[in-house]
DNA sequence: CCGAGATAGTTTAGGCTTCAAAGATTGGGC
DNA sequence: GCCCAATCTTTGAAGCCTAAACTATCTCGG
């Protein structure tokens, strides 16, 4: 971990311009161990229930919540676009697995719930899909897993940070 | 960090059944730093540059690899399908930024590598690129940097041991 | 040689995803 | 009461992505 590129100094700015070669190679290191669980998961959801991963997140996102939610909710939650939501929603609907049904009060916005047939499928693919990440990450200690939640929190903390400063100066 | 379910037997198999939400709950973070990461640089990508993170990621599969790529290379360490490569690489091919040339000795290959324009494009971007990924991970410490990118490792090398067994068992 | 199997790339069908624009509704200030 | 900005959702166009089927080519054992 050394950066031998660390210093240079910008000949038009004359601004200090540091490499940030450690922090790209963190970003990279990151993103292929996500890439590869996410691939993972993708695939055996696949072969096991010929479902796939947004469809699972959205079931996953309403039965946390319990009572429904709106597709603005689930928009947020699962930090996707609202118009993602409306073709998922969609899909999900005309396969049985989610109902839709009105908000009393708002005529805008329209709740989404998890059928029976719904709650019962994302209970069998739930549980499956718990053994699959504990498997994948199951070469880890108890305090690497520990020290790595810790670390990713700060991680994110630091991502958020940056966001909102960005996007809201 | 408490895992109050563990050690529940199943009642069919007799085996015991641990609940791994601790892994879970990892993996979520995971899944979301990457996320939030992403989406940052996905849009910062549009707004600067009006481009898009695959086309990046391409362009910069090829700046590293010096003398060009074949389709299935690129494929390969981008880890996205080759049908995927197809289209990503035609795009880019009608924007000048790569071109495509035979390879001697093998008539179904084909090498793709940049245009001196998309070189210059490639390196305007990745300088940009590189300054945000350190500014969205400057919330945390070189040490804590230190620990994560090793941790990472930790991990990806759990999931790719895990996958590989699975896939060729 | 030559044919079987492997490899490189494309195509196809379908789903996921975003952004931007438009439609519907709400809520508050005047 | 009315207007206007904000909020909720859908739509449309374009691009990303995969799995599977297909074509073309290569390789190697016999």
């Amino acid at each position: 971990m050394t950066a031998p590129m660390d210093g240079v100094v910008d000949a038009e700015t004359g601004l200090a311009r540091t490499a940030h070669k450690e922090e790209l190679r963190l970003w990279l290191r990151l993103l292929t161990t996500a890439t590869l669980v996410e691939g993972g998961i993708r695939a055996r959801l696949r072969r096991d229930f010929g479902t796939t991963l947004p469809r699972f997140d959205l079931l996953a996102a309403l039965d946390r919540a319990g009572e429904g939610l709106t597709l603005g909710e689930v928009s947020r939650r699962m930090m996707v676009s609202n118009g993602n939501v409306t073709g998922l929603a969609a899909r999900l609907e005309a396969e049985g697995l989610v109902e839709r049904r009105a908000v009393p009060g708002d005529r805008r916005a329209q709740m989404l719930r998890l059928t029976p047939r719904g709650r019962r499928e994302f209970v069998r693919q739930s549980a499956a899909h718990e053994g699959w990440v504990a498997e994948l990450l199951s070469g880890l200690a108890p305090e690497e897993r520990a020290a790595l939640f810790r670390l990713l929190g700060r991680a994110k903390e630091s991502v958020r940070a940056a966001l909102t400063e960005e996007d809201a100066p």
